[in-house]
RNA sequence: GGGGCCGUGGUCUAGCUUGGCUAUGAUUCGCGGCUUGGGCCCGCGAGGUCCUGGGUUCAAAUCCCAGCGGCCCCA
């Protein structure tokens, strides 16, 4: 059985903006545009993925620290590339009360120009690395195009990670050990994702080449819900991040930095997951993850509100358990609210359960129901908890694969475009081809596959010359 | 960056073109009753800076200007 999802895929815009409210996932309506409240769904998620990284990331080293939020503008200016990729969307403090400042201070878009200053502090000979550190805090980004809840935000709540290393080979494989760990959690919450090294034109502000993770989305336009860069010495040059090598001779430092973007990954589990009736969480984040509804009849609701509550007192010692007691609304009305906030599994108990010691299990992915004796219910409700996060993982993992189309013309990109599709296609790697495909299908070239190699076979889908890379073509959140 | 559409109780919405009555209806919320295997029904009650500011007018939710905010399309 398969529940619909055909608002999400026909106006994904109004099905998304009503239901993270709806479901008190965020409430856009907080009068600073670009800022948003996560209520408690949303504020629960956001934690619940937080939890699974920072676990990933301290397990592999990375020290958690906390960096002050703001930096200045000579620390800002270090980094030629990096300021002007950047300049035109900080937000700065130029006074305080009535006086203006002395010297302007930059709220963080991101906190290299934070961090640096102190990495050079600290490090002073090969001792000292490599050096792995870790902070989960809000970044800020006057976005100039339009603002969108959970995925363009002016305030972003994000895990940022700072690496720095002897050699160019142990910054690569910091980059490869950061893309592991991301796919670690991205695969635990069943997103799907294409990893793709940016084209150079594309790059971090500052960075030798940059990797990206970029999420479907019911509406075709791609969200980059994390990045992974490997800075080379650009930013140790910058910052003066100096060491004793092993033989004794002084070198610059390499680096590497990623971040991970907390609100844009909810987005994607919301967006990848949910349906016309609301979301459908992961077990392993979702607030509630089993609720029991009583089905009481009149005459019978102390017996069946018993059996509810013993089995509650079952279910709660392993799982999240909601027992939905609420007098004034009907069972019916119960299995929809609880289906809009996307509970893995349902437990209806009612007369029937009662009387052969049952309960009636029902799944949100795909809503099927099933009755299980009491002895088998904590196996059957562990069961359904792996089987629907497996479910979601190949459901998405389909839909992308679905989603990606060979193109090899223009016209063919425009196409998959306007069927709000991914395009892959050859290209020679030239920035004017990219800039004119850009112009004439509205999408852009988000990237190479990094993780497996994609070899080209043709020419260049715009100006036909030997194609250097096997690229993808999507619109962009 | 350019263009278009929109803003009315918590939510959705009528009214706006052609200015004029106590701002319409639903939903929601509170109380009571009845129900309960997919949003049931009945009664009573609550809830409004008509986005903000300025202008036109005897009179503005309605017309004009600016700002703020949202959505869509193009770049």
């Amino acid at each position: 059985m398969t529940v619909s999802a055909s608002r999400k895929f026909e106006s994904f815009s109004s099905w998304f903006d009503d239901l993270i409210i709806r479901a008190r996932i965020a409430d856009n309506r907080f009068p600073v545009k670009g800022f948003i409240v996560y209520m408690e769904n949303g504020a629960y998620i956001l934690e619940k993925i937080r939890n699974l990284l920072e676990d990933l990331l301290e397990k592999t080293g990375h020290k958690r620290m906390l960096f002050p939020l703001v930096t200045t503008e000579e620390l800002f200016g270090r980094e030629a590339e990096h300021i002007k990729g950047f300049s035109g969307e900080v937000f700065v403090i130029s006074g305080m009360g009535e006086k203006s400042a002395e010297r302007k201070l930059i709220i963080r878009p991101t906190s290299e120009t934070i961090i640096y200053p102190m990495f050079k502090l600290w490090i002073r000979s090969h001792a000292d690395l490599p050096l792995k550190i870790h902070q989960s805090v809000n970044v800020y980004r006057y976005e100039t195009k339009a603002t969108r809840a959970l995925y363009r935000i002016r305030e972003i709540p994000w895990n940022e990670a700072h690496t720095v290393h002897e050699t160019l080979r142990e910054a690569e494989n910091q980059v490869r050990e950061a893309v592991e760990i991301y796919e670690k959690v991205l695969k635990m919450l069943g997103i799907s994702y294409l990893i793709l090294k940016r084209p150079d034109f594309d790059k971090f502000a500052g960075a030798v080449y940059s990797i990206a993770f970029d999420a479907w989305n019911p509406d075709g336009k791609v969200n980059q819900v994390a990045t992974v860069h490997n800075l080379g010495r650009n930013f140790s040059k910058a910052f003066e991040i100096e060491f004793e090598k092993r033989d004794g001779s002084r070198g610059l430092a390499y680096q590497t930095c990623y971040g991970f973007g907390y609100s844009r990954v909810l987005a994607a589990i919301i967006a990848q997951h949910g349906d016309d009736r609301g979301l459908v969480l992961p077990p392993i984040v979702s607030p509630t993850q089993v609720v029991i509804i009583p089905i009481p009849f009149k005459g019978q609701e102390e017996e069946i509100m018993g059996y509810a509550s013993k089995i509650k007192e079952i279910l709660e010692k392993r799982w999240r358990t909601t027992l939905d007691d609420r007098k004034d609304i009907t069972p019916g009305e119960k299995f929809y609210h609880w289906e809009l906030m996307g509970v893995p599994v349902r437990v209806e108990v009612g007369p029937r359960e009662v009387a052969e010691s049952t309960v009636t299990l029902a799944r949100r992915d795909t809503l099927e129901r099933v009755k299980v004796g009491l002895d088998e219910l904590e196996s059957k409700v562990e069961e359904l908890m792996e089987s629907i996060a497996s479910n979601l993982r190949e459901r998405s993992r389909r839909m992308m694969m679905g989603l990606i189309g060979d193109a090899k013309s223009v016209d063919e990109v425009k196409r998959l475009l306007r069927e709000r599709r991914i395009a892959r296609v050859e290209w020679c790697g030239s920035v004017e081809c990219a800039e004119k495909l850009k112009e004439e299908v509205g999408g852009e070239i988000r990237g190479e596959r990094y993780d497996i190699a994609e070899r080209p076979s043709n020419s260049c889908i715009i100006c036909g010359r030997e194609a250097k890379k096997v690229v993808y073509v999507a619109r962009a959140y």
